[in-house]
DNA sequence: CCCGAAGTGGAGCAGGTATTCCAAATGGGT
DNA sequence: ACCCATTTGGAATACCTGCTCCACTTCGGG
């Protein structure tokens, strides 16, 4: 009676919710994170619910869509991936920003084969996640923008390449993360070299903006 | 392509096959290419049984394994693929040479994303290839040391370069084929620029032969 | 033209997903 | 201690796969 029908609080961690499903609700997420890095976002909905020890009706009740786990998933490593271009611009030097936030981020694709593809493949999930995106996105034009100030970062070096990069990145670390997990280190040093300013020469244009939006989103539903 | 009885491929086509059989069995093959092509490696046996107007029964009468479907589905690819390395090593400027070559090849990657598969996750499938594979090694290492010896290619480029750069390429053109389809040329440009030598700065070890071996036969057993 | 061997297609089976439903268990306010 | 709304687990459903089996069809040599 006192209950009212419509108290639903949308995302945070349980409003409403009674103690113990809270808890459940947690264990979903923790084993989500477990699962998803290792096996990467297509991991079964039934060994999630396994591995955090409770029915795949929990899980569905907690979180109708897909989406919605990967969403509380990766909430706070999609923090850390904003944080880190906040780190890039505190330090004082702009190439070793640029340089170091882009290991960085493909550091981070390399521990968690779901992160990578949420990188990726990305928005498909979560409009939590875009405006995570948007103020990274200014925040990177910054990060470029001073590197090229400084003469160190190719002029014609675009923000899109940056979604390339990690593109590139996730075909190297999904093909060798058993067999040789630091081959991806390897491919940005040749990478990063050739976005140094002293040695740049033409190449092909990066895609639009619009291009590269419409690619981050394929895939949300599956080939077809 | 190009129907020739003893053309190559040691017992291929059908040696003891009734006419119709035959025919069908090209009918699988031709509808194997199209549906790799467009779906990549893991496209469902099914669809490629119904595209090729015949019962399951018959594609698996023929192709016991899908490896078999994949060798001879690709069988002419991969033909293509070691003819690729004679061209390069036709041209007279080796650094062209080397160019054009990864070029050519990534194209084909963006060309067939069951191509781009089979050059990556690759061996898995076909010991058909195998031979066709260990032939153009001593190619590409020719290749590399000609250009190499000309001062244009870094010297500390190492072969296992060459399935890293199609690991990354693999993972742009998986991602960008239908909104930016040409988005890996970018990449390809940036990488080629970091394998001259001129420009060449200290960069990490590459992975060595047996972890890019064991990269390859990768997933031929999925993710278990 | 005829008939056995070769070839065929689709039903059927085993095993895998995602998602829904509901009788039973549980929490926590009283 | 009680009681009922909330929560739950697993069975049930409805698809997908890959692969096999077998009654029927077709080829092609005589």
């Amino acid at each position: 009676m006192t209950k009212d029908p419509d108290a639903r609080t949308p995302e945070p961690g349980g409003p409403g919710l009674r103690s113990d499903a809270q808890r459940n609700r947690e264990r979903v997420v923790e084993a989500a994170r477990d699962v998803f890095a290792e096996q990467g976002l297509d991991a079964s909905t039934n060994e999630i619910a396994r591995r955090a020890g409770v029915g795949v009706a929990t899980l569905f009740r907690r979180f109708p869509t897909r989406d919605d786990l990967i969403a509380a998933a990766f909430a706070d490593k999609m923090h850390a991936y904003s944080v880190a271009i906040d780190e890039a611009l505190a330090d004082p030097d702009p190439w070793s920003a640029f340089c170091g936030y882009i290991q960085r981020v493909c550091q981070m694709q390399a521990d968690d084969r779901g992160f990578a593809d949420v990188l990726t493949m990305t928005f498909p999930t979560a409009k939590a996640f875009e405006e995570e995106r948007n103020r990274s996105a200014d925040k990177l034009t910054e990060l470029l923008d001073r590197a090229k100030a400084v003469g160190r970062l190719r002029q014609d070096f675009a923000h899109q390449d940056v979604p390339l990069i990690l593109m590139a990145n996730a075909g190297v670390v999904t093909a060798t993360r058993d067999a040789a997990p630091d081959a991806w280190r390897r491919l940005v040093g040749y990478l990063i070299q050739s976005f140094a300013a002293e040695t740049a020469r033409p190449i092909p244009d990066p895609p639009t903006p619009r291009q590269m939006y419409r690619a981050l989103m394929r895939l949300s539903r599956k080939t077809s």
